[in-house]
DNA sequence: CAAATTTATTTTGACATCCAAAATAATCTT
DNA sequence: AAGATTATTTTGGATGTCAAAATAAATTTG
């Protein structure tokens, strides 16, 4: 059942939509914010009075553009979010990476750095602590003080409860059921949450104009693993445990080809790097995965000796676009999305199981339910993940935080 | 993006949270509405006064029973739903049956009819104006004019397009991408929706009290096909085109046995009542599905076969189990839920199932993405689905129509 | 160049909602 | 019959939105 609402909601709900509609749009004058919103001015001036009182906006510096021949009338004063109100961080955890960065309240990323410890062999104790560590020092050498950082944000491969707090599994480490978001909070003091590097994905392309909508879509990421996230009626869908959308753990045959999970038949044992390079050198299907991240140059000469028509490449790849296709084809049965993008550094190959991909979905579904969804693929930046992880933290904030006083 | 937020928003929040409340617990006094909603005695007051006003509501005939030994003070007056505000209608669509009933806004069965059209050869033009006919049948039947029903709602079996209004495929017909919703609102002059009926079963389950709850549930139809509700953030899902949760149509094995959607490998192919049977009478995986539903004692007696030893029976309830299983894995490592009901006639078998059902599950997904997830069977009444399509009609009401004076 | 025009923003006044507290109502207890 | 107890309604104050009027700051016009 839905909460009581009285003023104080009305408040709240109004201000996070004026938040929300700059965070989005970009600097605007209160008119064009009353237009956005549907708000009357009398509200906008109300709303942005107090809002610039408590420092989350500011007046832009520049006088908003007017291109077109309207140049008359009382000038605009274009409104921002000041970046000065907040600060996140982003950890992004990889096999052997530790990615920081750390962005303003309006999203501009003021300073990164990466370390690379051997995270394979840590303990699963050690991990937390570590992390820590190195957040401190990165804070330490940008001169900023933990106390000055709203939220950290984690995005690791692999199975991230973001419930627990714990790693539950993950190709970046032997151990498992690592905790996480306690040990960080404790050894920086920032608030912490922990999330899967592909749900932060699906944040990252829902910031993006062109993506902004309220339907049901799922973002597959190809790569050293195969991950999802998933997005429900325009939200971020992160399940019961926050564990959601393990795309490439769904089971594609059973009795299958052996995956990192530790089970056999996982759709990431046959189309992930080291599922396709496992099978395009003819090693046998229980051939354990390799420890670390399969090299980028390895999978390029792959490529290209499946362009150049080498007939066992060619087949590896084909059986990665089938295992995608059949894993979809499940997909689209079970949730009937409208859109479905694929991205990630696999989508390079793309080309190469494409039309195993889709020979497989029209094999697998019904046309009657595959009808009116997109397919497509982006080419993704790998600083994707980062700009989902501070995306999402700054949406929580114009919730949580500021839209509650 | 939200929407704006004013008074009138709030009123009509705290509205719905009050019509809501009542048919949640039932008839109660003001305070008791105070104590569920959160809202003020003051407000209480005044919202029930305009909807007592309104008719929506009514004072309860019998003085609310206070059992403990507070009899002290002044009596409380219970309120309660006024049956008489609205009446809404539930159509169910199966094989060779079409099945009505009448419920006031209390949610009280007034009246209901079955009746036995032979479904399976009709034209696919002729099925709304026919089903039409039936409504109008009903109805003068029971002296009630077309225009005292606010809504009706179909429940059917079948991929459902809630959006469209029409019925992509369903096992009750041989035509397909039959058009419901368009031409039983023209021969009814009543408003219609279209949804099929497992996510029915689901809406039904969620007004059980046990049930109301916001996390993530899928609901499993086992019988003449195989089913799924699925259930959101405690909020019932439909998909892109409302036609999501066709888990019987879910991929099970590429290129296996034939399902009466036309495709192979289907897991309804596998666990419905004619791919068990089928399987048990030996009879080739690519044999067309019967025409018609599979008779319930030819069911019983299949069961009692397996349950005698019969080994060849014994085996077929072993692999719908393990299908089913298999289909689990699949939803849980995409989904994450909570919560797994079984339910419908199927699951009179379900012991025969059951053990090759969870072997799968292990099978299929690594056991830190299925930790914590409750699996259940209930015993589901036929009427299930026409509770469950009153219920979500009733809610719609709640919502749309009298929360938003 | 001053007045008129135009557009943006703020202020004012009306109205709706909620809540806390006070008042009233209707019963039981003593 | 007076007091105690609990339910409901009334009253008064606070806060929110909005429409309309007022003000601000530019450009255009005569």
């Amino acid at each position: 059942m839905n909460n009581k609402a009285d003023s104080d909601l009305v408040r709240r709900q109004n201000r996070h939509l004026l938040l929300e509609a700059l965070r989005f749009h970009g600097p605007a004058p209160r008119v064009d914010l009353g237009r956005l919103t549907g708000l009357s001015p009398a509200t906008v001036t109300s709303i942005t009075t107090q809002l610039l009182g408590e420092g989350y906006l500011r007046e832009a510096e520049a006088p908003a553009e007017r291109p077109d021949a309207a140049k008359r009338g009382r000038p605009t004063i274009a409104l921002e979010l000041n970046p000065a109100a907040a600060r996140v961080l982003s950890l992004k955890i990889s096999i052997d990476r530790f990615e920081l960065a750390l962005a303003d309240y309006a999203g501009t990323v003021l300073a990164r750095h990466t370390e690379k410890p051997s995270t394979y062999p840590m303990d699963r104790q050690d991990v937390g602590p570590q992390a820590a560590r190195h957040v401190l020092a990165f804070l330490a050498a940008n001169h900023f003080e933990p106390a000055q950082i709203r939220k950290l944000g984690i995005a690791v491969q692999g199975a991230a409860g973001s419930q627990s707090g714990h790693l539950a599994w993950s190709p970046a480490f032997i151990a498992r059921d690592i905790p996480l978001v306690q040990p960080i909070t404790d050894g920086t003091g920032i608030a912490c949450s922990l999330a899967n590097d592909a749900n932060m994905i699906a944040e990252g392309l829902m910031a993006l104009e062109h993506y902004q909508y309220k339907g049901n879509a799922a973002v597959v990421f190809m790569g050293y693993g195969v991950g999802m996230g998933l997005v429900i009626d325009g939200k971020a869908y992160h399940g019961a445990t926050g564990a959601a959308a393990e795309f490439g753990h769904m089971n594609h045959v059973p009795g299958g080809a052996l995956c990192r999970c530790g089970k056999s038949g996982c759709l990431e044992a046959y189309a992930s790097d080291y599922g396709i390079l496992r099978a395009a050198e003819n090693l046998a299907a229980d051939t354990p995965p390799p420890s670390h991240a399969v090299d980028a140059d390895v999978m390029r000469s792959l490529e290209s000796a499946a362009r150049r028509g080498d007939g066992k490449a060619k087949a590896a790849y084909d059986a990665a676009g089938r295992a995608i296709g059949y894993g979809l084809a499940r997909l689209i049965a079970l949730l009937n999305p409208d859109r479905i993008v694929i991205s990630g550094p696999g989508t390079a190959a793309f080309d190469l199981m494409v039309d195993a991909m889709h020979e497989a979905i029209e094999e697998g579904v019904v046309a009657e339910l595959r009808q009116g969804i997109t397919i497509e693929t982006i080419p993704m930046s790998h600083d994707m993940i980062i700009t989902g992880t501070i995306q999402a933290l700054l949406h929580e904030l114009d919730r949580e935080v500021f839209a509650s006083a």
